[in-house]
DNA sequence: CAATTATTCAATAAAATAATTGAATAAAAT
DNA sequence: ATTTTATTCAATTATTTTATTGAATAATTG
């Protein structure tokens, strides 16, 4: 009978236990939330600009940012009456990751959207981490980082220029003809290296997109710069 | 014009994608089907057994498997009207891993709730992976696995020797008294192990608890051996 | 061929989650 | 001291998710 009982309190017990893992792994159950991390996984944000950046509402975003928060998937710091919002740790983004994958091995789905969304992503123009690893030592080589100037500052490949893709056009002279470019951005569903290689292959350059974005350049360990928060730009 | 339509639309492509995704990070939001995933990664089972082995109905066991079933996080195979179930690859243990390690990190109350589960789990009777390596040598240690059969024989520690808990008690002269027993379950929060270690203290025995289970050992490449599948006992 | 067994399905009621809207708060700027 | 700005909160409605119950299905066994 002792023992009985105490059978059902371990078992209540780890109820309650799997509750908790369980509110961790809904956090990340949400489109909306996935987009916020994707996009924290690049750099500290604001509400406001993290709204406008993921085209969710403030209040929708705030009330995501309070889901996240409750679990600790992100931390906030606060200046005045801005809220600056980062990831915990790396482990976030690795867990998105992994889950990412999970969908890239198993749903068809996923395998279709994908596509859709890489209508015209040419697989000649695009290049892994792996292949532009010997091509780094020429250093007619031009890496070319279009995310938004506050992603890049927070974290970029140790080398890269940043020109963000909606001032690419207007920049171009900046960019000399005879190197090649090797453009990146936030991953591989984000489509703002896309566009940019599109642009510079219509303006006669050589340019390849990086497979995937920063956030898995640096889990894998390669080498990364960044600016000290102080430093870092308003917007 | 033709350009915002564009992005109109890339915007709706890329939220039924995420949309996808958060359908798989929900199917691990739920602590039933945690319960099941943890037990799934030990061996395939049958619904009836897995019901039983993780205190949920068999309806209900069911209604989750097929939840788990649709983001293929599990696969079936049917002989007769038996359906046996099974994770689709280690990237779903991996998965939960992630997501169980987060919640170690970060969360309080994760903390509250294992140490009331592990209230008698002396800390001094527990053995990492890395130390039981050089102790490995000496062939005067039992590995003992306390788990269900069927879960040994779909993978065990090499050399480990299969006494579940419930026969334990009634088999305890199988085992030498003057050799070290190392004990080990299905992970951290299984308490099969914690029990057997406490049994054999209290007859006299040398016993301390592996600190982790099998799908950990097996994750890290640690050398494991199994039987084939129409080798395995039917319950 | 009836009975048994393992699994799934359907219906229900309760609970949790989502997005929108508009208001509240509180620091900073005028 | 007002006004502006960034963020959060509260209320609402719609939707989704959950566990239970009891029935349906379909392969085996007697």
């Amino acid at each position: 009978m002792a023992y009985e009982q105490e059978e059902e309190e371990e078992h209540e017990i780890r109820s309650q236990l799997y509750e908790q893992f369980a509110l961790i792994a809904k956090a990340f159950g949400s489109a909306r939330r996935l987009t916020l991390i994707e996009i924290l996984a690049q750099a500290e944000y604001t509400v406001e600009r993290l709204a406008e950046e993921a085209e969710i509402s403030v209040a929708n975003t705030s009330q995501h940012l309070k889901t996240l928060r409750e679990v600790r998937l992100v931390k906030v710091r606060r200046d005045g009456v801005v809220a600056y919002y980062r990831l915990t740790d790396e482990g976030i983004f690795q867990t998105w990751q992994m889950i990412r994958e999970l969908g890239e091995r198993h749903n068809a789905e996923i395998d279709r959207l994908a596509n859709r969304l890489w209508l015209d992503r040419d697989p000649q123009l695009s290049i892994s981490f792996e292949d532009l690893m010997p091509l780094l030592e020429e250093d007619s080589l031009i890496i070319l980082d279009v995310r938004p100037e506050r992603e890049f500052w927070s974290g970029h490949i140790t080398g890269a220029i940043c020109i963000p893709l909606p001032e690419l056009p207007g920049r171009l002279p900046e960019i000399s003809k005879n190197r090649k470019v090797i453009v990146y951005c936030r991953g591989p569903y984000s489509t703002l290296s896309d566009k940019a290689v599109r642009l510079l292959d219509a303006n006669g350059y050589h340019a390849k997109r990086l497979e995937l974005g920063l956030p898995e350049w640096r889990l894998q360990g390669l080498p990364v710069s960044s600016q000290p928060r102080e430093m870092l730009p308003a917007s």
